[in-house]
RNA sequence: GCCCCCAUCGUCUAGCGGCCCAGGACCCCGCCCUUUCACGGCGGUAGCACGGGUUCGAAUCCCGUUGGGGGUGCCA
């Protein structure tokens, strides 16, 4: 496709434009990255901006949630909400006066008109005429003087509408290549409300114009009101409030399970969720931005700075893709490899304070404990909320810790209380309790001697001593935990 | 209904006319490593939706069909 070459430089400027209604959705995760990238790689500007116009549905709460995910996935903007910028401000609820100008401009120049109809008037007229045609059908589009004064005497509302041009509205998608709308089939449509509150489809062109916005890539969803905007565009340029059309990418949509895009009710759909179930943020960008695009043809995992560098629109696919949470999180473990231990300590730790397992603040003891244990556990898990449940035997206290009653039931029967009654006997004089020591004990005890197979000679002793089936490795967390409390817990189990 | 978008393994993708009887990754299945788990290593199953063109030659270009998705709001 022969899409125009899109220019390096400050030129460029870029926006994510959520609205803050409910919790955000990983699909806006999607489009803010390749905003971001794409800013980054041109060297431009990347501009956060609101749209909450809609009264009704807007919450703090959700803006605030908007804040929290792009601060955690470190998605940084130049301009925007909390950091301003030249063009604010970048609250569309602040930005009133701007769009009663624009539309007491478009109004003067013709380019709007009063609609006094109902929908259900509306669609009366359209059902009588058997139109195949949608939406409005202009009748308030050439009201004469006494019509007006007519509904205004039967007091009814009004609200302004757009006159759509005719003919044929094209556009170089950035994506998709060449879309063209018969604008036939582009009603004209409504800047605002009847109490005179602007709508989206008057402010998400009039600010992308006044912030001198240059490329807008937003999800698929908007595609066919396109159409609508850049004809609003015209006329904002001809009352002089915009410069420039931008171009326009459309994004595939991000879809869920089977072929439904992902709902805000499915639980995968949660953005948030993701930092609070452990992921990296840096993990979950990287599957994220494989829904669309892809680095090179044999690779998957990339950093950020590497996305950055290679990042561009034109490879951007224009199908849809599934959103796969095992993919997402074998990225996000290859994210987790990529960290060193000590990284991964820092990020885990508001997790294990979180869960009780290390003291707040924490103590010396503790930040020694988990120094000697992280490097046990870095390697083995995937999110880092699974430290928790991997290192919570080395700190819980003895009176607390408690065993997975499933992993008991396996492996402390008979035969492995009998396990363990040996383990016991063979390490509780161990002259020097270190992980080697240990492992030769229990070795020469229940392999050599009484010809176990590894796995069913330290199963129990594994289960007895940290209580799962599943941890760092045995004879090491036997050092870490001390002689004391090892024999403890062997002693527990027996009992 | 009408308009628009999309179409390569189950999933994400590479492929922009010959390098492809289609490459990588996830998943799944074997095997190896192994004190559990995880990692790592090796191998395997599996795909160009269909039908017409264009061309010496098509996964790649065109048309149609089918299928999927979106829009059709005084939501965004």
């Amino acid at each position: 496709m022969s899409t125009p070459a899109v220019p390096t430089g400050p030129a460029v400027r870029v926006r994510m434009a959520p609205s803050p209604t409910g919790s955000p959705h990983v699909g806006l995760v999607r489009t803010a990255l390749y905003n971001w990238a794409f800013a980054r790689h041109h060297g431009g500007t990347f501009v956060f901006r609101i749209e909450d116009t809609d009264a009704a549905r807007n919450t703090e709460e959700s803006y605030a949630a908007l804040l929290e995910l792009f601060r955690w996935l470190k998605l940084d903007w130049d301009e925007g909400v909390e950091v301003g910028g030249e063009y604010g401000p970048y609250r569309q609820s602040e930005r009133g006066d701007l769009y009663r100008d624009v539309l007491g401009r478009l109004a003067a120049s013709s380019y709007t008109y009063d609609c006094f109809c109902t929908n259900e008037e509306v669609a009366a007229r359209r059902k009588a005429a058997g139109s195949k045609l949608q939406g409005y059908d202009g009748f308030c589009r050439t009201l004469t003087d006494e019509q007006r004064a007519v509904f205004e005497a039967e007091g009814r509302t009004s609200i302004v509408r757009f006159r759509m041009p005719e003919g044929t509205i094209a556009w170089t998608d950035l994506v998709r290549g060449e879309v063209s709308f018969d604008t036939e089939h582009v009603p004209d449509f409504a800047l605002c409300r009847a109490n005179g509150d602007p709508l989206y489809t008057l402010t998400a062109p009039v600010d992308d114009a006044t912030m001198r916005i240059t490329h807008v890539l937003r999800g698929e969803d908007l595609l066919s009101s396109t159409p609508r905007q850049i004809a609003l565009f015209d006329a904002l340029r001809e009352i002089g409030v915009a410069e420039a059309t931008p171009e326009f990418g459309h994004l595939p949509y991000v879809m869920g399970q089977g072929n439904k895009k992902l709902s805000k009710r499915d639980p995968e759909a949660n953005a948030l969720a993701y930092r609070d179930q452990g992921y990296l943020p840096e993990g979950l960008l990287n599957y994220m931005a494989l829904l669309g695009w892809a680095i090179a043809a044999d690779r998957d995992v990339f950093t950020l700075e590497e996305m950055v560098e290679a990042f561009d629109i034109h490879d951007v696919n224009a199908n849809p893709g599934r959103f796969d949470l095992k993919k997402c999180d074998a990225i996000n473990s290859s994210h987790m490899r990529m960290l060193s231990t000590d990284e991964i300590t820092h990020r885990a730790l508001p997790f294990l304070k979180e869960a009780g397992v290390v003291s707040e603040p924490v103590s010396d003891a503790d930040a020694q404990l988990l120094e000697r244990a992280m490097p046990l556990v870095a390697e083995r898990i995937n999110k880092l909320t699974e430290a928790v449940d991997m290192l919570g035997f080395l700190f819980v206290d003895e009176a607390d810790f408690t065993r997975d009653e499933a992993d008991v039931a396996k492996l402390l029967d008979d035969t492995g209380l009998d396990v363990v009654r040996a383990a016991r006997d063979a390490v509780a004089d161990l002259p020097v309790w270190s992980t080697e020591a240990i492992q030769a004990a229990l070795q020469t005890a229940l392999v050599d001697e009484r010809g176990l197979k590894p796995r069913v000679a330290f199963g129990p002793v594994r289960v007895a001593v940290t209580g799962r089936r599943v941890s760092p490795p045995l004879f090491e967390s036997m050092e870490l935990l001390g002689r004391e409390r090892s024999l403890a817990r062997l002693d527990s189990a027996l009992s």
